[in-house]
DNA sequence: CTCCTATGAATGAATG
DNA sequence: CATTCATTCATAGGAG
């Protein structure tokens, strides 16, 4: 697949079109597993910004990516099979918190989705140290927690672009993910 | 490469929409480099009447490809500074002409540049009927070539992430074109 | 080399 | 007017 082509940031760079390297790639996949999906200029700009320090990149590349992935996620998502079953639901405890679902114009509370429930709780009670990380305690008005095709929504569910803030899922869940993600 | 297969200038186009002519695209980048942005009803129409000579063209084309040109010229995935005074509906005159180094931090006329000022030079006079090669940048303030090493910038040179919408070289060169909108 | 696939880039066509 | 979606073109890298 994608390697560390001849191409990239090296030598004899003869190189039409940009090619992305493994790490900005893998930065790239992080943020649209993490529910982000048209960044807007700043967010293109500031993730444009990072990820130069991995080689040679410029805002429209980010821009196309996010555009020609999502894109292709959902025409290549007629092919896929569906995730894991999700575990049982569980008991309401934070009623601030909702799931948006892949169309982002239906809500519907978090106890309603099983799988991510249970990792919020974990969170909630501090199983989790990430806990701290999560954003949900800050003054966001929302966060976004990408997760299969769902997206975890506090406090102003409902909005378009709730990617707006956002906090990689993976940047929590996953701590040795240390990327500096929450720039973005 | 190009030329009027199944449907219009494009290759194996599946004829689904649009497919301006090469001729097409001229005639209304020109409008646009001439300070045409957003037509009215009846300049779509006489614009659409008279590409329809070169092929097959709707209204709506026309309608829609200037605002996408528009909007394109606008942001284009980069940094951009607020909103400039109008385009200035005049003809392409030359002295506005500029052309910036490979760094983008010097600047001097394109008269110093003679194989570029030469090429444009017979372009004027129909020596030679286009730069084919020389992708093109037009903004209100600027527009780029890239020219080997060179960026050919007007208005406002000395910026660096001039890369933005494309527009054919002698659209801008190419003066005699009476673009002086009075026909549209 | 040719063919194929993944994917960067571009742009027509909407929609709010 | 901006924003987004849908298609399409173009090209790099791998397989055979």
């Amino acid at each position: 697949m994608e390697e560390a082509g001849l191409c990239n940031s090296r030598v004899g760079a003869k190189c039409g079109r940009w090619n992305p390297t493994a790490e900005q790639v893998k930065v790239l996949t992080d943020l649209f597993s993490a529910g982000l999906r048209t960044p807007s200029t700043e967010q293109i700009q500031k993730i444009s910004s990072h990820l130069s320090s991995f080689g040679k990149i410029e805002n429209k590349n980010v821009f196309y990516w996010f555009q020609n992935h999502k894109a292709r996620e959902r025409h290549h998502h007629h092919n896929k099979k569906r995730r894991r079953p999700p575990p049982a639901p569980t008991s309401p405890v934070h009623t601030d918190l909702f799931v948006l679902d892949h169309s982002g114009r239906r809500e519907f509370p978090i106890t309603k989705l099983p799988g991510i429930w249970n990792e919020a709780e974990e969170m909630k009670r501090g199983k989790k140290k990430t806990l701290e990380l999560f954003p949900l305690t800050s003054n966001d008005d929302y966060v976004v927690v990408e997760a299969d095709q769902y997206k975890l929504v506090r406090n102003s569910p409902l909005r378009n672009n709730m990617v707006g803030e956002l906090k990689l899922f993976d940047a929590v869940i996953e701590p040795p993910l240390d990327l500096s993600l929450g720039f973005f």
